[in-house]
DNA sequence: TCTATTGATTAGAGCGCTCTAAGCTTGTAG
DNA sequence: CTACAAGCTTAGAGCGCTCTAATCAATAGA
């Protein structure tokens, strides 16, 4: 059995509350008995129960987690820059999936709060907004790839529009004039990346195609060849907004099989900076978002409130950035 | 304040003792008071708390992991298994990284143990033996790709060799002789690897090329250039195992800039089967490693031992397969 | 009718800690 | 010599729950 406060206790020759005190390094012990308290401690191998401390002092250093898919290299990216800022800060994660399903994530929330978390940081949560303004009610919410409008929620977001409005312009900027958006669908954050393509092709007086797609790279070969199949060569379109990066791979793919060399015949760009694109073989031009500042602004965020420094919400939203590589060129 | 115990029993005015046996769902409570105290339950919006649970009953339900580095798609997917199975099960994770280096793996299993789990489950750890040593005389320990002969200490590993040898068996079985493998050095799993590798072509009576290198695209781009500068066109090996996918496709990237197809006249496997194999741009025939399934048979090698099944420690060696595709081809 | 017996319920101690309030030393001033 | 801070230390209640042992009601057996 693991010693407890009490064995430290008795071998240093001093009262429970004393080693809490040192536990706490909290001020007013004397040196001479701290000393002898850590050196008890060492000596038994003691060290803290945390959940007894939580319990006691009602206050937690938990943060619950939920991300509904780990595989998903941008979630595991935001999950490192959350769990370095709270290992920094002396908080644990506890960590749960729901697999972008409403029922298994509800499940998942409820086991979390069963915690008595902190605070819930819930990555792209499928479940209803009035399950996460009920887990608000309990502690504080912070959401990434989610928007809300509750008050005890905070959210990080990557701003989609802005990052479609910087694909078009840098095809524009490169004298593209057709240019076409492989939309994501339901994806997430598809929406924002459709709506900010129309809006930036509109802005520059072009007409913004739009071919239904979905973020997998076999989604992405068949709207090429949908677009194959719909325009004349000469009216194809020269330049290819993306969903994200394996839709991009796929439709550079299906381009190079029906003779058109990329960039040269058509400049494709990606979305979300994957280690895919950076691989020389696909060397890939693709729009970056700040992902593991995005997990250390949530925690921020969950900080603030947890220390009851605010109480109104707040909403990040990243500016995302170019990474221009090889599969864009000018016209 | 979220209610308690005390709460819900008040309103169905019951003791609080009934409330924790319906809690549990325990038999030899008539269905009166069930259902009463479920009612209140659900109407107070109660749910218990699992800490003090967990410090009443001196059990626990929490599983520690940790991960070195969650970015490596690998880890990604064991963890994901070792979620899926946990959750059904009804033990929670808490989560922690690393980063390999070991004075942090060090903190953070510390941190861990600090929850009192009922179980660790370390992914690809890098501390001393002694510190997991130590580790497990807390509880039990479970190490994901990584051996260890202490008797409190279960391991599930793949067959880095056994990998290796499908690689050189299905390139020697297309007719290749010369055949190289670019040795990933002190990766994870590359010493296996390597000496699959070497013991496989001996078998064939083939003479194992190995050439240093490193699990990265760069670095595989750089040792086909080395065998470019050491051998003749002629006398180049024709078949190369990678020591992984990111290093295959630098090998592929390398060997296409200097006028060689794959798989026409060099012939490249990979290992891992990330994703990026899978893309059809890729294609990338690979070694796949039953990811998920590690993490299915980490936790279950977890739970028999804190249910007390098993004392004496287990070896898991799971055997990896190879997946077929277009970067391999008959000489 | 009385006592076992069984099943349902509860009182109360205790898990390992924190935290408030009280107690004990000193040292210094009156 | 007394009074009184100031600085350390500790007693003890309590966090929300579990679990043992005791209580109580109801039924069965003699």
């Amino acid at each position: 059995m693991k010693p407890t406060m009490e064995d430290v206790a008795a071998r240093a020759g001093v009262s429970r509350a004393l080693v809490s005190l040192v536990m706490r390094n909290a001020p007013n012990v004397s040196a001479l008995r701290r000393e002898a308290v850590l050196k008890a401690a060492e000596e038994l191998g003691y060290s803290p129960h945390v959940m007894a401390r939580s319990l006691a002092s009602r206050t937690s250093t938990v943060l619950g987690v939920m991300v509904n898919d780990l595989r998903n290299a941008f979630f595991a990216d935001v999950v490192e820059g959350l769990d370095a800022a709270a290992q920094a800060a002396g908080f644990d994660l506890i960590l749960n999936t729901g697999g972008r399903v409403p029922s298994r994530e509800s499940a998942a929330l409820r086991s979390l709060l069963s915690f008595r978390p902190a605070g819930l940081i819930l990555l792209s949560p499928v479940v209803p907004a009035s399950a996460i303004e009920a887990a608000a009610r309990q502690c504080p919410v912070v959401l990434v790839s989610r928007t809300s409008r509750a008050a005890g929620v905070d959210t990080v977001n990557d701003d989609g529009e802005a990052g479609s409005a910087l694909a078009v312009e840098h095809l524009a900027g490169l004298g593209h004039r057709r240019i076409a958006h492989l939309d994501g669908g339901g994806a997430a954050g598809a929406a924002a990346r459709r709506r900010g393509f129309r809006r930036a092709m509109t802005a520059h007086g072009l007409e913004p195609i739009v071919v239904r797609s979905e973020h997998t790279d076999t989604a992405g070969e068949k709207a090429v060849l949908e677009l194959l199949s719909t325009y004349d060569r000469a009216d194809l379109p020269t330049g290819l907004v993306a969903g994200n990066d394996f839709n991009a791979v796929g439709a550079i793919s299906a381009l190079e099989d029906n003779g058109l060399r990329v960039p040269g015949d058509v400049s494709v760009v990606g979305y979300d900076n994957t280690s895919l694109a950076s691989l020389r073989h696909v060397s890939l031009t693709t729009v970056d978002q700040p992902r593991t500042e995005m997990g250390r602004l949530a925690f921020e965020a969950l900080l603030e409130r947890v220390r009851g420094e605010r109480t109104t919400p707040v909403r990040h939203l990243l500016h995302p950035s170019l990474v221009v590589r090889s599969t864009t060129a000018r016209r």
